[in-house]
DNA sequence: TCACATTTGTCCGTATGTATC
DNA sequence: AGATACATACGGACAAATGTG
């Protein structure tokens, strides 16, 4: 019974659940291009009326949607659900989840980091452009000028590996990445600032190393950087898990 | 404001949303064990009166919850919702989506799966074992019966990928390989069965002397095998691509 | 600043479908 | 077959948020 697996990706054919159908139909149209990204979705009283079902079964199939990243939903007068792409986050949310709920090992992570960092680094050394390159210089600018401030640079260095997944051109290893980080992030919020600045200012380093590496085409001395980047991050969090 | 695109993983604190308060906590109670897996979560009715809110917010919050593959839910009289992690399937319908609306082209995806099971091989070389093995040498002899019958054997040969990635012992790679093996799955329905019997039997060789390069410790011979074995499963994805 | 309109958010009562005993 | 305990669905009402004149 090997295809049984799939069932939750494969939708069952269930027409009991109204908000089900209700929600397929409008992602349907969202898929078509009939609603655009921008594009305001009627409000729920007049899908409500369209669809001639009740308002709750609306309700539940928006939630479905702006779950799934599809629609955004904001209270008010020219409000309502509106047609905004956030599938990226929401995976890394569920991600996240699966963390969190110890399904995924802190080793597990980072080995697979690893070499998913890696195979982004074989993809920007084919892939990545100038303007690219700029975009991590900056990103380095910026941590710089925080670090002088004595502040941590935290949030700078995590996008620069969300920048080096840009990079690489491939939308897979851009969800991956973000899913990645999405865990870091997470921990962010409870790291000890003591001795943050130092480890911080390293990384920011190795950032800076990493580009220079990239332009000068030699990966394996990027590659062997990113090992060191990835165990410093580690560190962090393991320094700081109880 | 580099922080600001963390906004969907980082729940904003809202006091606002009834359900989403109600979705959080009980998600909490799940993550510290107050429910455990299998076990029925209280009707809607007593969550209601429990919470002290109306059933309407209680519904929102298993929808976010059901979606999110935590809970499943099923109706009757020994029914409600019940304690089932399907997280797994739920990123990788997630990732469907974000293929289907074209934010994932076909050549990102072969050229992510490859780097992505070449990862795998390389973790398999560490970390699987006889037992591993031996569900992969029952897959194919599945898959082989099945073709000696004269059917497809499309599902056996996915659940394959499948196995190489639990073997990895990696849940990020299996969650990522889940998700790439969603798309090649969703195909499925649309292949004509014209010629696929022989592409189909191709790749059961393939994945038999695969496991053969495993049990050698050949590693170079496995991934050439794998990337032979990628590109004709890409071929009969742009075969039947219209 | 204030009143107003629109839309989501929330609750309640009720009815129906569904699965189990 | 009938009773029971659930989810599912509808309609009505009001509160809260938000933008507009």
């Amino acid at each position: 019974m090997v295809a049984e697996d799939y069932g939750s990706v494969i939708e069952p054919v269930r027409t009991t659940r109204t908000f089900e159908e209700v929600s397929n139909r409008l992602k349907e149209l969202i898929f078509n291009g009939t609603f655009k990204p921008g594009q305001r979705l009627p409000s729920e009283a007049s899908l409500a009326r369209l669809f001639r079902v009740g308002r709750q079964s609306i309700r539940e199939a928006l939630r479905i949607l702006e779950l799934s990243g599809f629609i955004t939903i904001r209270a008010g007068v020219r409000g309502g659900p509106v047609i905004e792409d956030t599938v990226h986050n929401k995976i890394a949310g569920l991600f996240l989840d699966a963390f969190k709920s110890d399904k995924v090992s802190l080793k597990d992570l980072v080995v697979s980091r690893k070499a998913i960092e890696k195979d982004v680094l074989d993809l920007i050394f084919v892939n990545a452009n100038r303007g690219d390159l700029n975009l991590l210089r900056d990103n380095v600018r910026q941590a710089r000028t925080k670090l002088e401030k004595g502040r941590l640079a935290i949030e700078e260095n995590l996008e620069f590996h969300r920048l080096l997944a840009r990079a690489s051109k491939s939308h897979v290893f851009m969800i991956v990445m973000e899913s990645i980080l999405a865990v870091f992030f997470d921990f962010r919020s409870k790291l000890s600032a003591v001795g943050g600045i130092e480890r911080s200012r390293e990384i920011t380093r190795l950032h800076e190393e990493m580009i220079g590496a990239i332009a000068a085409k030699k990966k394996r001395k990027a590659v062997a950087l990113m090992e060191l980047n990835i165990d410093k991050a580690n560190e962090i969090l393991t320094a700081n898990a109880t």
